[in-house]
DNA sequence: CGAGTGTTTGGAACGACGTTCCAACGTCGG
DNA sequence: CCGACGTTGGAACGTCGTTCCAAACACTCG
C-alpha cells in the first residue's frame, strides 16, 4: 500500500463502478446499465466487474443507495412538520432526476437505504408528539406514502420521456380522458381538466400535508397548524 | 362463426394468452413469465403469440389489468369511509396475492388500468364531501398511497419468497436494526421489536385512516368520526 | 534481488431472453 | 375447386447476465 496502486489502468474499485453505473444509469435509463457497457466506461471486461460486485441487483442496490445517502446529507434544523416536508421533497426531486432509483428501492436496497430513510421520517415523527406506541406505523405510513408516489411519479415521467413536451401530454391524456364513457367514467370526466393544470410537486406536498393532517389528528396537544 | 373455430388445437386469442400469462406469473413471479414458456404452455410457438400481443411489455399490462378489473368488480354499498377502506384492502389484497401486477402497474397498463382505479376512488371522495376543486388532487394522493403502500409490501414479500417463515425473517430483520449504531440509528432501533410483532394489512389500513382523517380536517361539515 | 503466492484482470464462451422472419398451414369467398 | 389471406410455429439474430480461466499484476519472503 506503498504507492497507492496504480495497475494497468488506474485501479478498478467498487466505488469507481458505482460512480459510472450512477452515471450510466443516468444517461440511457434503467435499461442502459449493462455489464458491457459498464465494462466500456471503464475500460475493462465484464469479468473484472464481478470481483467487486456480485450482481446486477447488487450494484443496482448500490447506486440507488449512492444517490439517496446524498440527498439526505444535511441535518435537519426546522420544526418537524418542515423537516418532514423538506425531506420527502428532497427525496421527490432526488427520485424524479435519477427515475431508475424508484425501481432500485424495490429491488433489494431495503437492507441498507430503506432503514438510512426510516431513520431520518422516525425521528421527525418522534419530534411530531405521537405517541411512542405508534412510531412504527406512523413512521412507515409517511414513509410509504413518500416512495410510494415519488415512484409513481417517475414512471409517469420514464413514459414521458425527457424530449416529449409535458403540457402537450398532459393535454393529451386529459383529452383521453374526456372522451371516456360518460357513464362508467363520470368522475373521472369531470376532473379532466383539472389534470390537465396540475403540478406534480405541488401535488406531492399537498399529499404530504393530508398525512400530516391526519397524524395531528392522532397527537394529543396539536391542532391542524 | 358457425362452428366457433377449433383450428390445429384450440384456437390461439389475446384472452387465451392473457390468462396463461397470469397463470404463469402467478407460479413462477415476474420473471416467470417468458414468451418460451408461454409457448409451450399454449403448445405453440413464440413467433405466433406475436399476432395477438405487441410486445412483453403490453402483454404485462393486460395481465395487470385482468387482475385489477376483476378485483373492481362489485358495486360500493356502503359510507364513503367505508367503500373507501374496502376498495384499498381489495386492491392490496390482491397485489398480495399477485406480487407482479405492482410491477406491471408501474410499466404502462396507466392506459387503461389506472383510470379504472382513480374513477372508483374519486367517486368515494367526491361522496366524502370533498370540494370539487380538490377531486383530482385528493384523489390522485389517495390513490398514490394505497398503489404505494401495496407495492412496497409486495416487494417485501417477494424478498420474503413463498417457503420462508413470516415470523423468522420479521424477527432476523428486527435483531438487524437492534444491531445498528447507536447514534446514527436511535429510533430505528427504538422501534425494532415494533416492527417485529406488526401485520402489514393493519397497518395498510391504519394508513388509510390516516389518509382519510387528513381528508376530514379539509372537509367544512365533517369530524374526524 | 528473484522466486513464489495469491489476487486482480479481461476476453471468450454459455445459456436464456425478446423479438423477427418466413415457409407451411388453415379457412373462406368466388 | 381454387386462389387469397390471415394464422401458425419453428428457426435464427442480437443482446443480456453470468461463469470460467489463463495471463498479468502486486506483494512477501528467503
Amino acid at each position: 500500500m506503498s504507492s497507492p496502486s496504480r495497475r494497468r489502468t488506474e485501479a478498478l474499485s467498487r466505488e469507481r463502478i458505482v460512480d459510472a453505473a450512477v452515471a450510466l444509469l443516468d444517461e440511457a435509463g434503467e435499461g442502459g446499465l449493462t455489464f458491457r457497457a459498464l465494462s466500456q466506461a471503464l475500460a475493462t471486461g465484464p469479468g473484472a466487474i464481478y470481483h467487486h460486485v456480485a450482481n446486477k441487483e447488487e450494484l443496482l442496490a448500490a447506486a440507488t443507495d449512492a444517490v439517496v445517502a446524498g440527498t439526505l446529507a444535511g441535518e435537519p434544523e426546522g420544526s418537524p412538520r418542515d423537516n418532514v416536508r423538506a425531506l420527502a421533497l428532497g427525496l421527490f426531486d432526488a427520485i424524479d432526476e435519477h427515475p431508475w432509483v424508484a425501481g432500485g428501492l424495490t429491488a433489494s436496497s431495503w437492507q441498507a437505504t430503506s432503514p438510512r430513510i426510516f431513520e431520518r421520517v422516525g425521528r421527525q415523527v418522534r419530534d411530531l408528539g405521537v405517541p411512542q406506541d405508534r412510531w412504527f406505523t406512523v413512521t412507515s405510513v409517511l414513509m410509504q406514502y413518500i416512495l410510494g408516489a415519488a415512484a409513481q411519479n417517475a414512471a409517469n415521467a420514464r413514459i414521458l420521456g425527457p424530449d416529449v413536451d409535458r403540457d402537450e401530454f398532459l393535454g393529451a391524456v386529459s383529452t383521453t380522458w374526456e372522451e371516456l364513457d360518460a357513464d362508467e367514467y363520470s368522475f373521472t370526466r369531470t376532473v379532466a381538466d383539472q389534470m390537465r393544470s396540475h403540478d406534480d410537486r405541488e401535488q406531492f406536498l399537498e399529499g404530504i400535508d393530508l398525512v400530516l393532517a391526519g397524524i395531528g389528528t392522532t397527537v394529543p396537544g396539536t391542532g391542524t397548524t
